[in-house]
DNA sequence: GTTATACACTTATATATATAAGTTTACAAG
DNA sequence: CTTGTAAACTTATATATATAAGTGTATAAC
C-alpha cells in the first residue's frame, strides 16, 4: 500500500449484479477478464490482491478465489503465492485443437452413414502383435470403413481388433452407429448403454500429416498427389490391455481446426 | 476385498493424509479416479453423493466440492444439478492438441535458431488487405524465416506485418527471438519486458494438412511431393487490429501431435 | 387412473472464519 | 557492507454454515 506511484491500477467501475442470474464468481471472472479485453490490465501487469478484491466487489474471499481460479484454469492469468496474480502473455503454445470440432461432420445430422467395406480374420504380424500386446500370428479383427458426409467420403478408417468371442466390445464394435457416437460425443451419462464407449477406459489419439496413397484416394474419390490428415488411435478396455488399433484418414481439404489464443470476449 | 453384493458402490478404503504435502481436495479427486481407473467407477454409474464423501473421507462439503470440481473440469465426470454426479464415457471428440508440444522444438535448448530470409515492404494485394483490415495498395512487412533446430530446417514462416512506424510491433516482431518466445511459451509473468507478446492481445489460428510447394520443399530441404501441417495465424494488438498474418509450414515427417482420452493415471 | 403436493434427496452458490505458507521489504545487528 | 530477522503483504487450504434450486418419489386428493 505504501508505495503504489504508477501501479495504481485502476479498475473498471463494474460492480456486481445480486440479481443477475449469472453466479457472482462467474461475473467477477468476466469482469476481470473485461479489463483484460479493455488493456485496463495487460500482460504482465499484477491483479488487485485477493483482499482489495472483496473491498471494491463487496463478496467474500472465497467468492473472489474462485473467480481467479476460473481465470488461472482459462490460462489467462498465473497466480503465485506470495507474490500476487499476474496476466498472461499470449504464446502460440497455448493453442489448442480439439477433435470434436468435428462433430459438424459426424453429429445427428442427417447424410452421416458408415459404409462398412469390409471385416475379415486376420493374423496378426509383427507390428499388429506388438501394438495390441498379442502374440504373432494370433488371430485379429480387420475392418475398412468409410465415413459418409453429405455424400461424400470424409473417412477413410481401418482398424485391428482383438478377437476374442468373450469380449463383448467386438460385437459393439461391429455396430455402425458405435463409431459415430465415439465421434460425436454424445455421452448421455443417464443411460447405461453406453454400447461402445463404456467398454473403452482410454486412449492414445496422435495426429499426422500425411499424403493419400492410391489405394486411400480412390476410396476418398481424390486425386494423387493429395495432403491428408491421419489420426493413428489405440483404446483401452478396463483391463488395460489393448482392443483397437487403427487410423482414421481424411481428406485435408475438408478438415481445418480452428482455436483461439489470448483474450476472447466471452 | 472380500465379495459383496454387486450393486453395492464399493470405493477403496483409501482415506485423506492429512499429514501430506497433496491437499486434501487434491488427494480426494485422485481417489475417486483411482477408483474409475480400477473400474469401480464405471461410465454412466453415479458417484457418491457429496454428503457421502463428506462421512466417507472426513473432509468438509467445500472441500468435496473442490475435488468433485476438479474432475468435472478434467471433463472426467458430470455433475447434474439434483440428480448426481455420473462418470463420463470416452469419446473422441474429447481429445485435444496443443501447439505447445512443439516446445521441445522451440524450447531454451541449444540448435534452435531463426534464419532470418528476406525482409520487404510490399504493397498489400486484395487478400492482404482484407486479413489485416486495411486499404489495398498500402505497405505492410513481408517477412520470410526460417526456423532451425538442430541444423535442420524445421518451419517455414512467411509473414505479413501491419507498416506503422509508430506501432512498436514492427521493431519487436524483427527479434528473431521473439518469435521463439512465442512458441516456447516462456510466459516470464515477472518481467515487465514482454517484447512482442505483450503487446498482443489475442489470435486465432488455424491447422491444415498441405502439400510443400517447390519453394517449400527446397528450403526444408525435402523431396516433392510431401505433405506438411500448416498453421495459418493472425493476430490482433490491443485495439483489436490485425497486426501480423503468416503462416508457419513444418514438414510432416518430423511433427506429431499426441494425446490421451479418457482416464489417465496421474 | 390422474393430478397435485409434500418430502427427501441431489448439486449450486455464498459468506464468515481460521490457518498455512511463500515473497518482499524494512530494519537492526554484526 | 553483509546478514539475519521481523513484519507486512500475498495466495493456498480448510472448515462450518446457510440458502437456493433442480430432481425424483411417495402419498393423498380428486
Amino acid at each position: 500500500m505504501a508505495h503504489r506511484p504508477k501501479n495504481t491500477v485502476l479498475l473498471e467501475t463494474a460492480s456486481i449484479d445480486r440479481d443477475s442470474f449469472e453466479p457472482a464468481y462467474a461475473q467477477l471472472a468476466n469482469i476481470l477478464r473485461q479489463n483484460m479485453v479493455e488493456g485496463l490490465l495487460r500482460p504482465g501487469s499484477q491483479l488487485p490482491s485477493e483482499a482489495q478484491l472483496v473491498e471494491r466487489y463487496g463478496v467474500s474471499a472465497m467468492t473472489v478465489r474462485r473467480a481467479i481460479n476460473i481465470l488461472v484454469d482459462q490460462g489467462v492469468v498465473t497466480a503465485e503465492q506470495g507474490r500476487g496474480t499476474f496476466v498472461k502473455p499470449v504464446t502460440l503454445s497455448a493453442a489448442t485443437f480439439q477433435l470434436g470440432q468435428l462433430e459438424n461432420l459426424f453429429g445427428n445430422r442427417e447424410g452421416t452413414n458408415v459404409q462398412l467395406l469390409e471385416t475379415r480374420i486376420v493374423a496378426a504380424d509383427e507390428r499388429v502383435a506388438r501394438k495390441l500386446a498379442i502374440h504373432e500370428g494370433k488371430r485379429t479383427i480387420y475392418m475398412r470403413r468409410l465415413l459418409w458426409n453429405d455424400n461424400e467420403p470424409a473417412f477413410y478408417h481401418r482398424e485391428y481388433l482383438i478377437y476374442d468371442p468373450t469380449r463383448p466390445i467386438v460385437e459393439a464394435e461391429l455396430e455402425v452407429t458405435a463409431l459415430q457416437q465415439l465421434f460425436s460425443g454424445t455421452s448421455e451419462a443417464r443411460s447405461e448403454t453406453g454400447i461402445t464407449s463404456s467398454l473403452l477406459k482410454h486412449g492414445e489419439i496422435s495426429m499426422e500429416a500425411t499424403l493419400l496413397d492410391e489405394e486411400e484416394a480412390r476410396l476418398l474419390k481424390v486425386l494423387q498427389p493429395m495432403a491428408a490428415f491421419c489420426f493413428e488411435h489405440l483404446f483401452y478396455d478396463f483391463d488395460d490391455k489393448p482392443v483397437s488399433w487403427g487410423w482414421f484418414i481424411g481428406r485435408a481439404d475438408r478438415l481445418r481446426f480452428t482455436t483461439q489464443v489470448g483474450l476472447i470476449n466471452a
